[in-house]
DNA sequence: TATCTAGTATCGTATTTTAATACAAGTTCG
DNA sequence: CGAACTTGTATTAAAATACGATACTAGATA
């Protein structure tokens, strides 16, 4: 009987008992994580009010949540300057996710065979909210990029490897993925109506693969294709991107697609233990020539 | 006047407000992080109940860290099974550590040639407090290793990586490392006492190189150099493991120690600006010795 | 030397977290 | 098949905890 009452009435929201105004939302946590995002490759070194005003904390909450970090030993301190660094401890947060994460180890082998005869830069994505993230890299020896890349996240509506995920959800999922997505426009040529990105979509089902040109980098041809879980749901995609200096787009798809294509089959077998393809995937032109 | 009162006087320690004893100290976020810590290889999804257990946290904690978490995007829930999982979105947080570390990206070229040149796996390690954390590394042809290696926190005294970075420290503070690490001897050829340790690390210091020999990993043979900052601290090693299946003692001494050392010296330089060498890598004692 | 600015320490207060408990939903066992 | 678990979720009263204003210290600036 004690539920809603009198003065909740008048209120378009009753309680809000949801989300982060849960009582259960602990803000501290919150504010504590805040502090490692303060820092990035143009912010190797802070002082605490620059801390403060990078997290939007006020001085003493930066003092107390740096100080916890510090003693913690995910922070370190110079003496003399007053800077704080990211430890290396940091480290065992972000890489306990690659060893919980049954897909990159499942994946590695093939995502080398792949970078070997495409002899380019090879990469395993998962879909994240409205967002991709690096979890794996197989590098070329075209361009000897230091990982940093992994853990990246970026817009999937406007990536291949984003939209090679998306085609293959449902319907209404993927519009509402698209729908909340904040889309912009990086080059000019990226495409950002919710419309013709389904459309898109459906072109990714019937291919069986995702390419883009010059929708987010400039001067990049993507192709990708989705990798399914035991249940056949998309869950990552593996991702080949090049440079429109070496590469025509015909010969992307020509070349490069059937190894996206490949790889993901063999790795969507190797994770769910399935032998055949997820019936979505059958149209397209895989070895084994559908219906 | 409200100071000490009387019950305090009693007492040893008159208030403690160091550490983590200081009113500074956010308990919520320690209480938060280990949460994280509750996940890894043999625990990838893991129920309410299991991460209590896991943490210390009584249930009720549990549930409001977990929740927050989850509100975060930090964490992934099946609603069917109740089993809560890492999100991609962690690696951000890891990475965030490489992108603020001069020292990987300006190494990395030297890496790789050293990779080439030994046809090894070539590690970069740094130290933290006790441990060598593994953020670098080059895998060789031989091994198909996936990189789950990064981020991995390995004791110093018993790594060629950490006893070459502690050979090159100032005497004392070596030697408090080595004191409070617990030594273990993980292979019986381990070498866990304190005083052979510091020997062998003048022999280190003598050679410029650190040998280990099935120290911490059987049927394995390690070399490391250290790396020094413009300050001419040792920062961090380059270290080449080898399987003693391929590779004997003096084979190792010849061949792979050069590589290592020069390796180390070249990413000092580049580092530090110093064209020279640190002159601690002559060939013994520091430049004040010691009484 | 005076005046900043930034880091550190202190402390009363009330906001937040806490932990006990109640409830719901699903499992196991007699 | 229902009783007795176990486990996840929601609610609360109580107080411990985190808060943030402020004072203090030290170094930089002019």
């Amino acid at each position: 009987m004690p539920q809603n009452h009198n003065i909740a009435a008048a209120l378009p929201a009753p309680v809000r008992r949801t989300g982060r105004d849960s009582p259960l939302f602990v803000g501290s946590l919150e504010k504590g994580l805040k502090i490692f995002q303060a820092f990035d490759d143009t912010h190797r070194a802070l002082r605490l009010t620059e801390i403060a005003h990078a997290t939007g904390l006020d001085k003493s909450a930066a003092q107390r949540f740096t100080h916890t970090l510090y003693e913690l030993g995910y922070l370190r301190k110079d003496p003399k300057t007053k800077h704080y660094r990211l430890a290396p401890k940091v480290l065992e947060l972000g890489f306990a996710y690659l060893r919980t994460d049954t897909l990159v180890e499942r994946a590695m082998p093939y995502l080398l065979e792949a970078a070997k005869s495409s002899e380019e830069t090879v990469n395993l994505t998962e879909l994240d909210g409205t967002n991709v993230v690096y979890v794996a890299r197989v590098p070329s020896r075209h361009q000897v990029t230091v990982d940093v890349v992994l853990g990246t996240q970026l817009p999937a509506y406007c990536l291949a490897s984003g939209r090679a995920i998306l085609a293959f959800q449902p319907a209404e999922q993927a519009r509402a993925t698209l729908e909340r997505s904040e889309r912009v426009s990086y080059t000019g040529r990226t495409v950002t109506a919710v419309e013709p990105l389904l459309t898109s979509l459906n072109e990714v089902r019937r291919t069986g693969y995702a390419l883009c040109v010059e929708e987010y980098t400039p001067g990049e041809i993507s192709v990708a294709a989705p990798i399914f879980d035991f249940a056949r749901q998309p869950i990552a995609a593996v991702n080949i991107s090049v440079p429109m200096a070496r590469w025509t787009l015909s010969a992307v798809e020509r070349r490069l697609a059937p190894i996206a294509i490949e790889t993901a089959q063999a790795i969507s077998r190797a994770e769910g233990g399935h032998a055949t393809l997820p019936p979505l995937l059958r149209n397209a032109p895989p070895k084994h020539r559908a219906r």
